[in-house]
DNA sequence: TTTATTAATGCACTTTAAACATTAGTGTCA
DNA sequence: TGACACTAATGTTTAAAGTGCATTAATAAA
């Protein structure tokens, strides 16, 4: 069996079609044909029902297209770590963060890192929430900052602090303290928020101060990246809600509102982390 | 790429050792040689550091060894599951369950899943905790009946019930009822008792029940399966703590003494499980 | 220095895979 | 109903890759 044949046989069963498949592919259809019958040859499984004229996938088929997808990613995912390994880009530590990190908490920490481990490369990149867990165990990123509570047996976690929400509004607007933030104001706002998909941590939190000031968003514009967020706030487009450590940008025409919420940032990392170094950043960050 | 290549990268991992490696493997030394040569060169990663006269692994062979195994069983696994699939198993149920359930529970259900799908065959067997998840995931069972709670982000889980515990000991034992449960007396028995290994949910149980009655266990043998546990008690050689359930065996020689403290029973599956034969039977218990 | 050990390699041979061309079913449409 | 288009399978030839045997080259031990 050989990694091609599967590449094929998952191809195939994408698209259901040899000749289109092979021409993907760029085989001839009938080496994909043998390439299929010698796999089901080996398996001794029947992946596909096929008549002269067209093909499906069998029950058998089906389950292994399901499950060997990931399996294969992931595979895959291994080499290009054992790449980096042998490059020597050990010396890469490559971290995703929200955007509110941006301005206090990262730098602190990068600064520490670059202090410690002067060779360091660091790569900083932003990701959603509901990709966070998958960079990680696929060795696309080695450490994740997340507001989310995330909980996969694959990952460590650590808190590395609590903060303060902070409402932000333009400068002009009438809201201008925290006496401000009364119900029928707050309900005439459009609010910008991240994403409130149900059944995560993040949501739930901004959803507890709508309760506890009584507001029913009714327009909310959706991003999930702080200075865009901050930058939208400006336009006076509408206000928000976000850690008061985005303050510490120096976005001009907004001004912020602290109020008596927190959020928890963590730290996630892969359990049984091979790779020294990272281990080594990690321990000094928490 | 091969499986087969990747399975001789692995005995060679472990090995460490041409000639011994392709002798188990019954290909000769050179074929192997070539095969990790090729296997080197398709993926550009030095797999071992080898010299004329030893082989070691590189950092990059030794991430790949460590992470390509459980890949390779996952793999495995899939395929025999499929063959399942194909032979229409699919009408054959695998389950796990503690020997406690033997009495009451197990054949309660049984009855059920035979009066609902009298054509399906139910396949029984007994696991050590420490093994349940894994033959889950591996598609080894279906089902996992247990008294642990495991995390798993694979898999779901139901309660099914709380019961007591009771303490079971010989017939001509010293201890007839719940009033000769006094740590004087209780101090100097045998225990025969599953392995207690700290971090898993039972043993915490059992911890509880001796803090309480404030016995500091002596001597222990170790039994994870309740029908030995029984029948060692019933030799006199020791008492022992189950739950009451194992009370409705027929084993003679033992009584049981009900003590106020529970314990749970789980139902365990895969999360998203594809065959809906197992998801009937799930729903049909739950 | 000799000998034993061990991974790599040259060579002959076998097996496998590739492309091309053709065949054999199956549905469609006039 | 018959001609046609479509599609997966297969026969054939040629090229590539894998296999085992024997040998080589390097190294450690005696």
């Amino acid at each position: 069996m050989t990694s091609n044949q599967i590449s094929y046989f998952l191809a195939l069963s994408k698209e259901l079609h040899y000749w289109r498949t092979s021409y993907q592919l760029n085989i001839t259809q009938s080496s994909l044909s043998r390439h299929i019958q010698g796999l089901e040859q080996e398996l001794n499984v029947q992946l596909f029902k096929r008549t002269k004229r067209s093909v499906e996938l069998t029950d058998a088929g089906k389950f292994l297209k399901d499950h060997w997808e990931p399996i294969m990613e992931q595979f895959d995912a291994t080499i290009a770590y054992a790449k980096k390994i042998e490059q020597g880009s050990l010396g890469t530590v490559s971290i995703t963060h929200p955007g509110s990190m941006d301005h206090r908490l990262l730098p602190q920490f990068l600064s520490k890192i670059a202090g410690q481990y002067p060779l360091v490369k660091t790569e900083l990149i932003q990701l959603r929430y509901d990709q966070e867990v998958e960079f990680l165990v696929k060795f696309k990123v080695d450490m994740a900052f997340s507001r989310y509570k995330h909980s996969s047996e694959m990952l460590d976690s650590k808190l590395i602090e609590m903060e303060s929400f902070a409402f932000v509004v333009s400068d002009m607007h009438d809201i201008k303290s925290n006496s401000d933030l009364k119900p029928d104001i707050l309900n005439k706002q459009r609010f910008i928020l991240p994403a409130l998909q149900p059944g995560y941590s993040y949501p739930a939190l901004i959803q507890n101060i709508f309760d506890h000031y009584q507001i029913n968003p009714s327009i909310v514009i959706e991003s999930d990246f702080a200075s865009t967020v901050v930058s939208l706030v400006a336009t006076g487009i509408g206000i928000s809600i976000v850690p008061i450590s985005v303050s510490f940008s120096s976005v001009v025409g907004v001004k912020f509102i602290e109020i008596p919420f927190t959020i928890p940032l963590y730290l996630y990392w892969r359990k049984n982390e091979d790779n020294p170094l990272i281990r080594n950043v990690i321990s000094l960050i928490t």
